[in-house]
RNA sequence: GCCCAGGUAGCUCAGAGGUAGAGCACCUCCUUGGUAAGGAGGAGGUCGCGAGUUCGAUUCUCGUCCUGGGCUCCA
């Protein structure tokens, strides 16, 4: 942006018009200057004549950000005409479309003020306005800002100055923004827009700053392409886990166990069968698995860090004579201070009274087991599993069906190692993620380095060490990450691979997490060649992440209909009449001595319901029980997955058949 | 925790200041039917919970719990 050209500058459309680089659907170009990502820049901007550029048609991904970016402006400004005296904070494009932040005097908007805004929206981009760039001194800028009276832009404005970033303001017709651009060349290039809600917003993503009116929309190219949108926010819909686990009988709530789900008979057989999944990978990975106690004294915590780092998400747990104890102790007080008591001394008296913490991660265990004994070089690294149920409060408004619960268990373990075979057991795990993955058919992963919080333990020499461990890691793999700053653990940075559920938000799974603090907290030590005591380095690591958000997630990305070896019904038996309900049981019998999860439908309804609701229930086979197969023996048998009749199939064809597709693929024999 | 929207039968949902309705599921009966819903009848609700306004509240008001969408936080 400063680089001093000796080349005339020119506008953007009219360099790309000269070399009859413009076809008509341009909205924005791409100014590319080798070795670095292009830059978008609209089409007026002026730039040095012999600069390379490249037009954006509309359904560019790049060029959907600029329509969704002056679809914002066009909002603002069509929110500040109908409620004047609206403030406006930020404005953004978003993935899937934008949104604006608005300091609204009085009452919060309604569904009916989205649809008035729309109906605004419309008439200015019927106006055909130009979008114009300006860029202007600070002063200007505080100038126009302050007549407008925008306290939060001109609080952005001072930020930016302190950055010394270039100011520049965008207008189209009246309505002017402090704004980087780039935008639309018109308003009439806004062609297909919908505003879809209201949300509370802090200023700056702060609770502590004031709440804001945060108005989504989406926009896109055209009509087409917003319809096409729309319909696949539906179909995502369909596929919600909290609808399928309904509809399928898996799990259910109640109000008395808020945020914590109970798994049904046919959710608990997929939650089984993936912790059976992982046990026998174990075995093959080496890794040993414990079980530890659920409630400990709250010493542990207080020695790990749990308490206060991680006090708020705890559950506390007290005896009743923990209670009484706390009581008679406040009373004495009480009479002490002559019928005073302040809220401090009740609070010390209560979280030292109340003995016991309900665990929200294993870790503290392990670290108790293995200091339970004298350890040796030979030991490591010592790979320790726990399938234990773990309880975090989380707070009201973030609990989110199976996804974020307040009670869950991990496919948890923690390695012991020495330093030099951290990068090892860090790069062998990868391998590990990425192979039960596959078995899951989850092809989009996403990796995150989270780095340290601002709430943590531990000397920063050692953060710096774990940060390096992990980033080491992960490139010797050779896969991409991006970095979380300050989303890490208490105790440790962490990898993360994240999925995305149906309706494209991203999950947090697997994680790796390397701990350089627990074993001193602990006082662990091994015993190495040299005879001397050494510290262990944990990694804390979890390949499915929560059973609970797995499932949820798997819910979604299968639609319900769970691969055989996961299914809880893995066949049903359809029988054409009563009269055949007794073969039906016979054969029933014999499934589930082979080790098949079967089921027989022996209702009255006819054979076209039975379909119909096996159907419904996504059970992978389907076989149908009459004459002819009380007379051959065999089983007419269909497939959900290839969605047709397979035929009549012998009984043994058929169990063969479901117990090579009841194991993982990565198991197969074949 | 904060902002917004909800909570009516097991499920999906309609309804309205005068003590509630549909479809599916459930129960009984008829039908014994060969690849996506056969028919008839029946039972089932303190309209989330608690207070207030009112002659009367499930409907209006307030509080509270739960759910959903955001903000924020995390597996």
């Amino acid at each position: 942006m400063n680089s001093e050209s000796n080349v005339s500058s020119k506008p953007v459309f009219a360099i790309l018009k000269e070399r009859g680089a413009l076809p008509n659907n341009t909205v924005a170009a791409h100014l590319i200057t080798p070795g670095a990502p292009p830059k978008v820049v609209d089409l007026h901007t002026p730039v040095p004549e012999d600069s390379q550029l490249e037009a954006l048609p509309a359904t560019h991904p790049d060029a959907l950000a600029v329509i969704r970016h002056s679809s914002a402006h066009v909002m603002a400004d069509a929110v500040q005409r109908l409620f004047p005296g609206t403030k406006v904070a930020f404005g953004p494009a978003t993935d899937n479309g934008f949104y604006y932040d608005y300091d609204k005097p009085g009452a919060p908007f309604t569904d009916d003020d989205l649809r008035a805004i729309e109906k605004k929206m419309g008439e200015i981009v019927a106006a055909d306005q130009r979008f114009t760039r300006e860029k202007v001194s600070p002063e200007q800028a505080r100038e126009v800002l302050q007549k407008t009276n925008e306290t939060y832009k001109l609080e952005h404005l001072e930020r930016l100055v302190a950055a010394g970033e270039e100011i520049s303001l965008y207008k189209h017709g009246e309505w002017v923004d402090l704004c980087e651009g780039p935008h639309v060349p018109s308003t009439r290039y806004l062609k297909a827009f919908q505003l879809t809600m209201v949300a509370g917003a802090y200023w700056r993503g702060v609770e502590t700053n004031p709440m804001l009116q945060r108005i989504y929309g989406t926009a896109f190219a055209d009509k087409k392409a917003l319809e096409d949108y729309l319909k696949q926010l539906e179909e995502a819909k369909k596929r919600d886990h909290r609808k399928l686990g309904k509809e399928l009988e898996l799990m259910t709530f109640h109000p008395w166990a808020p945020a914590s789900p109970f798994f049904l008979p046919r959710g608990a057989a997929i939650y089984n069968a993936l912790i059976e999944y992982v046990r026998k990978l174990y075995v093959r990975f080496d890794y040993i698995e414990v079980i530890t106690p659920q409630i400990f004294d709250r010493e542990l915590f207080v020695t790990s860090g749990h308490l206060p780092a991680y006090a708020e998400n705890m559950f506390l747990a007290a005896s009743k004579e923990n209670i009484e104890n706390v009581c008679e102790h406040l009373a004495k007080v009480h009479e002490k201070e002559g019928g005073k008591l302040d809220a401090a001394e009740v609070e010390k008296a209560l979280v030292e009274g109340i003995r016991f913490g309900v665990k929200p991660m294993n870790c503290p265990a392990h670290a108790l087991m293995f200091g339970s004994t004298r350890r040796s070089y030979r030991e490591l690294p010592m790979r320790v599993a726990d399938f234990g149920r773990l309880h975090r409060f989380e707070r009201s408004g973030v609990t989110q069906g199976m996804t974020r619960v307040r009670t869950f268990c991990q496919d948890d373990g923690h390695i012991f190692c020495a330093l030099d075979q951290v990068q090892s057991e860090i790069e062998s795990f990868v391998d590990l993620v990425y192979a039960v993955y596959k078995d899951f058919d989850f092809t989009e992963v996403r990796v995150v380095i989270a780095t340290r919080p601002d709430v943590r333990i531990g000397a920063d020499e050692i953060w710096d060490k774990s940060e390096k461990a992990l980033i080491d890691g992960v490139e010797a793999k050779g896969l991409k990450y991006e970095i979380a700053p300050g989303e890490g653990a208490f105790y440790g940075p962490k990898i993360e691979f994240h999925l995305k559920d149906a309706i494209g938000r991203s999950w947090q799974l697997g994680t790796m997490q390397a701990d350089f603090n627990m074993a001193e907290r602990f006082d662990l030590s091994y015993v190495g060649v040299d005879n001397a005591q050494h510290r262990p380095v944990a990694l804390h690591r979890a390949i499915l992440g929560s059973i609970e958000r797995f499932f949820g997630v798997l819910i979604e990305h299968v639609s319900g209909a769970f691969p055989t070896w996961l299914a809880p019904e893995q066949i049903t038996l359809l029988t054409v009449s009563e009269k055949f309900d007794d073969h039906a049981k016979q054969v029933l019998k014999k499934l589930k001595a082979a080790g098949i999860r079967a089921t027989a439908d022996l209702s009255g309804d006819k054979l076209g319901a039975k379909i119909r609701i096996a159907r419904n229930m996504r059970i992978p086979y389907r076989a149908v029980v009459g004459e002819k197969e009380v007379e051959s023996g065999g089983l007419s048998l269909s497939s959900r997955d290839e969605n047709k009749d397979l035929g009549m199939l012998s009984l043994d064809e058929v169990i063969a058949k479901l117990l090579h597709e009841g194991v993982p693929p990565s198991l197969r024999a074949s």
